[in-house]
DNA sequence: AATTAAATTTATACTAAGTCTAAATACTAA
DNA sequence: TTAGTATTTAGACTTAGTATAAATTTAATT
């Protein structure tokens, strides 16, 4: 673990990240660089993701669709996606712990970590009129 | 929605599923069809996933890996990867009711679904000379 | 049994997302 | 300055899966 590289390229990837109100893939963020002035090659742009990620500054997400997303809130949380538009809201309330010892208890695993994808249908598509 | 229609090739891999211990990919399945005096197409095989799947009578278990698995397992449940080895196992305990009432509040969904994905250390790994 | 229609399989081309590689460039430290 | 390491670039490559069009199978109708 060395001290963190932030180059250029590095830097203006974690800033538009963080800056996202949603949860850009990796062609999102590529197609947003270019819009504000930055050309950066396209392998660059993978590399760069997966530094932020490995050194903790973004999350990548696994929502199950072909591309993974990226998130610039780093604490612990979930995601919801909406089975109509697509749209992904942020999930703050953690799973019980309770819960999480009962499965640790009956795996016999030591359990570090929990992806929590919850699928639904979101207030607009619900009151589509409103 | 119309009638279930099992081609030998669907028979085949539905067997194949649901015989299996483990979740096995795509290209898994296609090898064990192989072993087992089977050749079909390429795209039958992923068709025919699809046709399972979407017929009930098959899990596609999408754990944040590149490949999707596929689990022979229809009641709801839930996984659990070991970080060490890559061995997944199934976790039967599902998330309290309770959390998703509360999920469901913050977020205003309808929450009809959820995936979840420990990730942690399995025992064999834990206990590497048991 | 012959004929048509629909569904499925096959082979193969193609796509999307991401990794790998080798050369060029930039940065760091003596 | 010079050597050494790290990073970026461009582009080839890989993997997982989808799309397409022709061939085959199955089912329904006469």
């Amino acid at each position: 673990m060395s001290r963190l590289n932030l180059t250029t390229q590095r830097k203006a990837i974690l800033d538009l990240v963080q800056s996202c109100e949603d949860h850009p893939t990796a062609a999102e963020i590529m197609e947003r660089l270019r819009m504000n002035g930055h050309q950066f090659a396209y392998g660059t742009v993978y590399n760069s993701l997966r530094y932020l990620t490995d050194a903790g500054l973004i999350r990548e997400l696994k929502l199950g669709e072909t591309a993974s997303r990226y998130d610039g809130r780093t604490e612990d949380h979930y995601h919801i996606v909406c089975k109509k538009c697509g749209r992904v809201d942020e999930v703050l309330s953690a799973p019980p712990a309770e819960w999480i010892r009962e499965v640790a208890a009956k795996t016999n695993y030591d359990v570090h970590h929990s992806q929590v994808v919850f699928e639904g249908v979101c207030y607009s598509c619900k009151h589509p009129n409103a």
